[in-house]
DNA sequence: TCAAGCTATGTTATAAAGTTACATTATAGA
DNA sequence: TCTATAATGTAACTTTATAACATAGCTTGA
């Protein structure tokens, strides 16, 4: 498991590798699904994946016009769909962002903890927390289909 | 403890009444925490409590206009912030949308059942799963501030 | 191989959600 | 009643997201 797959990345750990290896993941899921990782989506991914704090759509736009042309937002947002579909990237409602799946090689319903002095983003992927709502929302009557759930506060190499 | 306390509100149980609970409680809230329920900050908390699925704030803004005179949008929000302070109200920042708060009377921290079908929002109120959250960001060294726990699928009612 | 159908992208305009900055009015306390 | 603070008004604007329709590009089977 490389520093990306668990809790908050190191500071100053190999990024380039993790990218790399976030990139290669996208390829294999992909095939297995039979779709395509266009030029485009793959140039979105690597965006995102590029950044260890969210990023808007708006924040992705900028980085595509690399050749002087602007894209339309929903190019960007296309993409974003695309890779959300396929459990590449995940959205995060409370900040209106988007940040790459770190865990994308194994089925997992996700929370992430939002550093807001740092901005950086992890994913918790507690399954006891996943468990806790789904039976809880069962004993309530409540037929769950997908759980948001985005924690703020401060991060360890932040706090203190 | 009334309908509108506990999971999802019944259906064709007595909403005015549960509406001048929400406003009772609201007044005494505000008492006690020595701030001020405005005539403004009223008006959106009761038409907001009037509708048993989340508003947008220009869902708001749009009732607001009773004389014909169109209120800016920044009045509403500036209610709501407000509103939101004192607990009162919740956002749903996977909706865009705001819903009353139902159990004001007590500290807690809520989750959100949202049905995709009818849009009825429901607070869980489970503090296991709050417990669970806290625990398990601890242990990932990371200081919790605020949790947003947002599920949706399909309500008792509208699930067969 | 080429045409038909589907998938992806381009283009333009617009909708929806939220904020900034500054002026004015109301309220409470000295 | 004066003053400081809190609340509201007003206008413009930013940010986020989508709609509608046109074009291009793959792919698959006759």
């Amino acid at each position: 498991m490389t520093a990306a797959q668990q809790g908050f990345p190191e500071r100053g750990h190999d990024h380039a590798a993790c990218l790399l290896q976030i990139l290669s993941n996208a390829e294999a899921v992909c095939q297995q699904h039979e779709v395509r990782l266009t030029p485009q989506r793959r140039r979105v991914l690597e965006i995102v994946a590029g950044s260890h704090s969210p990023l808007g759509a708006y924040d992705i736009l900028e980085q595509m016009d690399s050749s002087g042309r602007r894209s339309a937002p929903i190019t960007v947002y296309r993409a974003l769909d695309f890779l959300i579909e396929q459990g590449l990237v995940h959205r995060l409602t409370s900040l209106n962002a988007f940040t790459a799946c770190v865990h994308s090689d194994s089925e997992h319903i996700a929370q992430f903890l939002i550093c807001r002095a740092c901005r950086t983003v992890a994913e918790l992927k507690s399954s006891r927390v996943a468990q806790t709502i789904q039976q809880d929302a069962e004993h309530a009557g409540f037929a769950v289909d997908q759980q948001a759930v985005e924690v703020t506060g401060i991060c360890r190499d932040c706090g203190v």
